[in-house]
DNA sequence: CGATGGCTTGAATCGGCTCAAAGCTTGTGG
DNA sequence: CCACAAGCTTTGAGCCGATTCAAGCCATCG
């Protein structure tokens, strides 16, 4: 069993014997467990670890001073939150935990020794940066320019692709541990009208959402109600 | 006169003057000019050098296949598009010029050069991609969780804060190439409401646009507005 | 001086919001 | 192992911010 980093980072680089090892060691210094909505980092702190998660999701958010709140991403096996503390001085933003997740904390010597003993490595994470960059420029075309259903549609797909390059949505059938009000704040609508629009969804036979557990039934059909281009996963490379 | 840039990364790193006068020479290498809506990056492409605005404004751009365009971010002097295409395959957006635009073309090996070279130039870059990406999650809550009156608030008080970084923007007066229609295209809103908009703005006093210049008539009521905090500028570090 | 692109305005419409209440789950303590 | 609380989901009705459509205006430029 992998760590889902690791299978992440395989998609795309072929590492060897010695850095897979390198990096489960690394990874396996230190696993802590967090509950769910626990902060891992607020806003204004400035870590000196990295967390990297194993199993669970999390999210970034900010919230307004009038107590409105939006979700910029969702967190999953495999990402990394938050390598860039290393150069800025504070977190602009913080990161909580959704469902329990596991975590490794990797500190900052032990992540930096990393990059500096294995170019691939670095190139690696930097790789994974980058797609993360790329995700946040997909969600501001999705809350700019799709409405609730394309979005609906368009999230539920990414994150099933998301998943299914860490092994962990085989048939289209995953873990969805995202409530509908956590879902609003991340799509820019209202708790209210997320519900009319998953349920939509289903009544289209496209979906299927109960307890925490998500089914793709139709996924062509999502893919062309959000105009899916998968380009901006950067998955086959 | 330094290039901006310099300017930009000086603010928050002691060069000393060998530092500015390699990053000065390769930016010198070789310097373009395009007019306005030249297409620098197309979707797709693998671009073999990093532009460096000197001059006039760009901006980063998907558009869906029913033709409905969402601006993702702006791009002002000092701004660099695109190192990260050294590691991924291909652009998954465009960029265009929004004005008549002056760069600096840096090729792959002189890019790369100079991060090897130097460590707290690396740094720097470094440093400059992780900002950027904070811009964008906060273009993500600005579209997801402001009206539009807002939204509005919030881009001119940050562009204005971006521009100053790189002494652009003296007084709160400076150029604004944007047409209403890119506004629009940039907060997710309609050319129709990005004017009454901008009226409403102007009326309270706050702005003053006419011929493709803006002056900040009241920054701090602006702020307000648009519940602006700067964090994510990553400014003063 | 006509064409083109950007700006402005009005009126009707609509997607999504607000407010409010009720039904459901889930977890916890007695 | 039941009962209650707390949080999540669902539904309805009225409303509003933003869109759509349409037309007229204005400036710039070849």
């Amino acid at each position: 069993m992998f760590h889902p980093l690791i299978q992440k980072i395989s998609n795309f680089t072929q590492l060897d014997d010695g850095e897979r090892r390198v990096l489960h060691e690394v990874l396996s210094e230190r696993v802590r467990v967090f509950d769910p909505r626990h902060v891992l980092l607020q806003e204004g702190m400035s870590p000196q670890h990295v967390y990297v998660l194993i199993d669970g999701w999390a999210y970034r958010y900010k919230i307004l001073p009038d107590g409105r709140r939006q979700i910029t991403s969702f967190l999953l096996p495999g990402d990394l939150c938050d390598s860039h503390m290393f150069v800025l001085a504070a977190m602009d933003h913080s990161i909580a935990a959704l469902s329990s997740v596991t975590v490794s904390e990797v500190g900052r010597e032990s992540f930096v020794d990393l990059t500096t003993r294995s170019p691939k490595l670095a190139r690696a994470l930097w790789w994974d940066t980058l797609v993360s960059t790329s995700i946040q420029r997909e969600w501001t075309v999705n809350i700019g320019r799709r409405d609730a259903t394309e979005r609906m549609a368009h999230l539920i797909v990414e994150i099933m692709l998301r998943l299914q390059s860490v092994g962990r949505a085989g048939n289209g059938a995953f873990s969805f541990p995202v409530t509908q009000g956590e879902l609003a704040d991340a799509l820019g609508i209202t708790t209210v009208h997320a519900n009319r629009t998953l349920q939509s969804l289903r009544a289209a036979g496209l979906i299927l959402l109960e307890k925490r557990h998500l089914t793709v039934l139709d996924l062509s059909r999502l893919k062309q109600i959000a105009m899916f281009n998968q380009r901006y996963l950067h998955l086959d490379e």
